[in-house]
RNA sequence: GCCCGGGUGGCGGAACUGGUAGACGCGCUGGAUUCAAAAUCCAGUUCUGGCAACAGAGUGAGGGUUCGAUUCCCUCCCCGGGUACCA
């Protein structure tokens, strides 16, 4: 009888779930092993073929561990709030929680088919309230928190109190947004009011206004990417910048803690520099210049001191505070133009912008050590949110500076002489500095040093870090996240007692925001205003608060005490394998690192990261099927034939092509389009063109794994997935190409069971030959898993198993070893044949098998030989002759002795078990 | 522009530390089986020449190191991803 993959599957499927065998508990005996993957979003258009491509990998490394002994830790769960569930509640009015529900229930179920080896038991979801009790729980910690930057740790806000009512703030070095100095009897005069609000400027969750993309149109703020040129993505509506109150997360706190960890993580070089660049560190110096006729000093923040007697002019952002007070009369007009000119542009635009320009404001800084008078300009190339919003500007080493210099007539000193470094760019940090007073002769590196010890003498600037990244915005105006537990009492923000958690999603009328603007939680006042007089926060936090711990929750996701018992943790302690997409490189990955350092600082988490070993799975691309329309005609011509007319590329669903030739048939019935269409064929064939991109709905390429799982199984898919090439890469995806896998298993099969459904495998000893096979398998399986490479798995299992049948081997010394390796890849034939075989337990709990070594040494070797690097023949050898003996035997070779010519060779290299080169 | 990947048959890919380039599979070609087809099995399949033995070329291009380079070094081209007037 032939494999029935469809019957085996549902059996084993049936039967892991009754005996519960992925039920993971801690276990003291054992090492843990954490193999995470990230989870994924329910969309409701279900899975296609490209997203358990991470899941069947980790799938096969865990259940590979869990045979090598490790207790391993593999859920699953959903990262359920979001932005598509809301949209859709928008547009039909259905209950975000409904529909998710329902998604949920799709993923799961067409997960199942696949059989993954998840601990259902321990399924999150970031909406339960039984989870997000504990996101908000943290949140309410890192608003009762402050940065101790001395301590480079989190600290509770109470202790910070006590210091500021004994001391004021003087002494303390903490991460705050405000440079405020006040003593203690300042801040004891303070009134309670007062004193929270000056608290927010040092917690680690804080309010404070920033920008939004307001859309007056559609009553919302918009995200980043919802905005095209200005302008609403859906839709086409004018966006504004507004500002609002809004929720901070003080990751700039971390940055350095972010920054320097890096090193010591097991992840891909791309993702850690990707981090390293969002984060942006820089080191240089600020630099306060006097302003003529100003009591104010203006603030720079340069990488570049040792260039500052080449400093010529200063640029300000158009948005910088000053400007009003810098802004002659005489320039009031040309300024206020410009500005309108800027507010105008979108950040995208004016970043992008390669012309110059600018405006004199009319005032005149300073230079700290000339005296120098120097023009401020403002100029949108400068950005308010970096540095201080101010340069000085130096045109002899700074490619922009010198632009705006040679637009604008300014001098150009130059500073720098690099004649000892041929190629060097005018922003590379070398050279020897010139027309610099005191620092003329000295190499940049050293510059930098003594005119930053000069400022700091002369109380003019100091050494100064910068970074890139900002603090991150956690308010969303939306419905579909988690509500924050803050209620204000006269503007001030107040943290519920933990008691209160969770603060359930009320319900509301309508998802849309209302008429003035605010959050949709507002519509629902008798949530929002509380007897006592106080009013909740209506916003709801952002996407990736849910998934800044998610990992932690699965090591004891019931516990209604704490985000995990303090024994799970201290058992699981951290993630040693995380999967996923690199398109969280910075977003996801980066706040939770933040949230796990931050859980170190409170003794949560005994581990610093969160992430031992990550590796970004390739996306598995779709293979567009294009026609050609002929245009302005109801006319389609197969692909050879395109050139002929004017046409048109049109995608059509790719089930309908096979072997590049379209099925008219299925295409008239698609849709009415196609239905009265002419065709013209080529050779009687309609063929079409194929295009590798994104799998996507849009293009009709989408392949759905329970199709594919229907046809060839659960376990043919898997295998295939794999097969396809590395798990890093990107890939199209050919469901041609799972023929090839789909006969492996039947092979496989059939070395283990008859044409009649009858047990082929004996208790007889193996031939050493098939030893061999087995025992090289099991090596290369074992140390290829490890090594992530399970592409090559699948055809070392593929060359095994036809090696074993041209050997006819049935033996069950060689059949049981392979069936547990084969376990992880191919989770229910293995099972099948496990049972049949009489085995113990389920497969998967069985031993790895270890090879043997002495079925790997060989004594002999076909060595290659080759005259000058090119092969030329073969030569069986003992693998112990000697290499003079061997370069004599290489000699007496009928084709070398072709190829010597009489001559004798001018070397011979023998390396042995590998090659033998002969240079005549 | 900068940073990080990557360019190998018709296609997906293999070659782990410099040592037989193209494993394995798809597709294609021919054959067996079949009334026929599907399925299955067998053989061939980098390119050029040759019936063959064999010879020449060949891992994006050019150069270098080496007995020997897909692998190391230099220059350049192309593709993918990230990122940016970042001072």
């Amino acid at each position: 009888m032939d494999y029935n993959f469809a019957e085996i599957e549902a059996r084993w499927q049936a039967y892991w779930k009754e005996k519960d065998i992925y039920r993971v508990r801690e276990d003291e005996t054992k090492p843990k092993y954490y193999v995470l993957d990230m989870f994924p979003y329910p969309s409701g258009a279900g899975l296609h073929v490209g997203h358990p491509l991470g899941y069947i990998a980790t799938d096969i490394f865990s259940r590979y561990r869990s045979m090598k002994g490790d207790n391993v830790l593999h859920p699953m769960g959903f990262d359920a709030f979001g932005l598509p569930a809301e949209q859709y509640a928008i547009e039909t009015g259905q209950h975000p929680a409904k529909t998710t529900e329902e998604n949920i229930a799709t993923y799961k179920r067409q997960l199942g088919k696949i059989g993954f080896n998840y601990d259902w038991s321990r399924e999150i979801r970031t909406c339960d309230p039984k989870y997000y009790k504990w996101t908000q729980w943290i949140f309410l910690q890192l608003f009762k928190s402050w940065y101790d930057k001395r301590a480079q740790r989190a600290r509770p806000i109470d202790e910070l109190v006590a210091i500021f009512e004994k001391e004021g703030n003087r002494n303390v070095d903490a991460a705050s947004h405000s440079d405020l100095d006040f003593s203690a009897s300042e801040w004891n005069a303070l009134s309670e009011k007062e004193k929270a609000l000056r608290l927010l400027d040092y917690r680690l969750a804080y309010l404070a206004y920033s920008e939004v993309n307001w859309c007056p149109a559609l009553g919302t703020v918009l995200a980043n990417d919802e905005v095209r040129d200005g302008r609403s993505e859906r839709g086409g509506h004018p966006v504004i910048r507004k500002k609002m109150r809004q929720w901070f997360l003080r990751i700039t706190a971390y940055a350095d803690r972010l920054l320097y960890a890096l090193d010591s993580l097991d992840w891909p070089e791309s993702l850690k520099e990707m981090q390293r660049n969002w984060i942006g560190r820089s080191e240089g110096a600020s630099v306060f210049f006097d302003i003529e006729g100003q009591e104010e000093k203006l603030e720079i923040y340069t990488t570049r001191p040792d260039t500052i007697f080449g400093a010529t002019f200063m640029v300000l952002a158009p948005e910088h505070p000053l400007l009003e007070k810098l802004t002659t009369a005489s320039q009031h007009e040309k300024v206020e133009a410009y500005v309108d000119y800027v507010k105008k542009r979108s950040d995208i635009e004016r970043q992008q912008e390669k012309k110059v320009s600018g405006v004199f404001t009319g005032s005149y800084a300073l230079h700290p050590f000339t005296g120098k008078r120097l023009p401020v300009y403002i100029s949108e190339y400068v950005l308010i949110a970096y540095g201080t919003g101010a340069i000085m500007a130096v045109p002899s080493d700074d490619e922009r500076d010198q632009r705006f210099a040679q637009k604008y007539q300014l001098p150009i000193i130059e500073v720098v002489d690099r004649s000892d470094y041929p190629g060097a760019k005018i922003e590379d940090k070398v050279g020897r500095m010139i027309n610099s007073d005191f620092l003329n002769g000295l190499e940049v590196k050293e510059a930098i040093r003594v005119v930053i010890d000069r400022l700091e003498a002369a109380g003019r600037g100091k050494r100064s870090v910068n970074y890139r990244m900002r603090d991150a915005g956690f308010s969303r105006q939306r419905y579909w996240g988690e509500p924050f537990p803050i209620v204000y009492y006269d503007d001030v923000p107040y943290p519920l007692d933990e008691s209160e958690l969770p603060l359930v999603l009320p319900e509301i009328d309508s998802y849309l925001p209302t008429e003035d603007g605010r959050a949709p939680l507002a519509r629902n006042r008798e949530w929002v205003e509380l007897p006592d007089g106080g009013i909740r926060e209506t916003d709801t936090m952002p996407g990736y608060a849910g998934s800044s711990w998610y990992f932690i929750r699965y090591m004891d996701p019931h516990n209604d005490e704490r985000l995990a018992s303090e024994e799970a943790i201290a058992y699981w302690r951290d993630v040693d394998f995380y999967m996923g997409g690199a398109e969280h490189a910075v977003g996801h990955l980066m706040y939770a690192r933040f949230w796990h350092k931050f859980l170190y600082d409170m003794g949560i988490v005994p581990t610093e990261e969160p992430f031992r070993k990550l590796i970004n799975q390739g996306m598995i691309q779709g293979q567009s099927k294009i026609i050609y329309r002929v245009n302005d005609e109801n006319k389609f011509v197969s692909r050879g034939l395109k050139d002929r007319y004017g046409t048109t590329p049109i995608r059509v669903n790719v089930h309908f092509v096979d072997h590049d030739e379209l099925d008219l048939e299925q295409l008239r019935n698609w849709r009415s389009e196609f239905k009265d269409a002419e065709f013209e064929c080529e050779d009687g064939k309609f063929l079409v063109d194929t295009e590798v991109e994104k799998m996507s709905k849009r293009w009709h390429n989408v392949v759905n794994p329970d199709d594919v799982i229907d046809r060839y199984g659960a376990d043919a898919f898997r295998m295939y997935e794999m097969f396809l090439g590395p798990i890093e890469d990107h890939k199209p995806w050919d469901t041609q190409g799972i023929d090839g896998v789909s006969k492996f298993l039947r092979k496989f099969w059939r070395l283990y069971v008859g044409d009649n459904d009858e047990w082929l495998v004996k208790d007889e000893k193996a031939a050493t030959g098939d030893l061999k096979i087995l025992h090289k398998t099991i090596r290369k399986v074992g140390s290829d898993i490890e090594r992530l490479s399970l592409n090559t798995c699948v055809s070392a299992f593929m060359v095994c198993v036809n090696e074993l049948q041209a050997a006819h081997c049935h033996s069950r010394e060689v059949l049981d070893p392979l069936v547990r390796i084969i376990a992880p890849f191919a989770p229910h034939i293995a099972e099948e044949l496990w049972q049949r075989m009489g085995g113990k337990g389920s497969v998967h709990r069985a031993e790895w098998p270890q090879y043997d070594e002495q079925y790997l040494i060989e004594s002999e070797f076909e060595y290659p030989l080759s005259v000058n690097g090119k092969v030329r023949t073969k030569m069986l050898l003992p693998l112990d002759m000697p290499k003079d003996e061997i370069s004599e035997k290489v000699l007496e070779n009928p084709v070398i002795r072709k190829w010597l010519d009489g001559k004798a060779p001018r070397k011979v290299i023998v390396v042995p078990g590998r090659i033998i080169n002969i240079v005549v």
